[in-house]
DNA sequence: ACAATCCCTACCGGAATGATCGGAAATCCC
DNA sequence: GGGATTTCCGATCATTCCGGTAGGGATTGT
């Protein structure tokens, strides 16, 4: 955990989603290099290498990374880092991105007992689409060129 | 809580944020109409009374809400239901919008020691960006008036 | 053989979530 | 003034989520 003690915030990211990130991104980087070792991802980003090991495994189910044991093993992207997304990235770590339960992306089951005469539901669907949209409009290799701090950095 | 048992999702929104907007739509309804219990919202909305009034706090706190106490006395809206956001509601309930540590509105305090070679933090700033513009340009108002599910309601 | 590396499961302490409860203070009506 | 109503305030509590740690098994290169 980087950082100050975070009091309340609202939307904010869990390090499943920060970390598994900042791997995806540092692989899309070595794209083309052959697997690179989780290890030496860890070192680099300064990161706890465990705890990558279970946000990776997550990486490699929803099929964008792929993992070689062995000794000179290690990960790598599936697919070219400009066809990934960072939505792509983000779903397979924290989930589909769903503001309420009734505004889920694809099909929403629930049935709300506040519908029909929910004042809120619309709020929620705008958001969800706009999130979504943010995300899934940049690509790993958009983020992978960009390594330095830009503006006034934080 | 209402709805199904849910798996992990992102950007999920808590009850905070859900039970605090619906008393704020159902404020906005009824805007002019002098005070409204608490009571008669959290039976209308259907929402348990104790809870909502621990939100209700916060929302007065940031000058959202006044309340008036005694027989007769309830809540109402300061400002009109046009000139205020939703993003005003989810700061009030949920804190500021904050991807990141590092992307928080306003001035960013943290020193980040994965500066300067950040890839990860142009995404944050987007996404901040991004949702407090969705969420600021929803008023009360507009929200109030569209009571009725629109589309496939879930 | 052996070291490196991925892979899998279980566990664990602390914090946040989503409430409930009890009571104090103000206000209205009779 | 008495009582009903309602906002205000603080404590408590059960459950879940978060952010890891720990240990071991399977596979591969040298």
């Amino acid at each position: 955990m980087i950082g100050n003690p975070l009091q309340a915030t609202a939307f904010h990211v869990s390090t499943r989603g920060e970390y598994g990130m900042r791997v995806m991104v540092e692989l899309a980087r070595r794209y083309g290099q052959g697997t690179i070792s989780l290890r030496s991802v860890a070192e680099g980003e300064a990161l706890p290498e465990a705890y990558l090991e279970q946000l990776v495994a997550s990486l490699r189910r929803a099929g964008l990374v792929s993992g070689k044991r062995g000794a000179g093993g290690g990960y790598q992207l599936v697919k070219d880092p400009a066809h990934v997304t960072a939505g792509d990235v983000v779903r397979a770590l924290e989930g589909p991105i769903e503001p309420q339960v009734c505004t889920a992306e694809g099909e929403s089951i629930v049935n709300c007992p506040h519908e029909p005469k929910c004042g809120t539901r619309q709020l929620w669907v705008k958001l969800q689409a706009t999130i979504a949209d943010a995300l899934d409009s940049l690509t790993l290799a958009e983020l992978a060129r960009w390594p330095v701090g830009h503006g006034k950095a934080g």
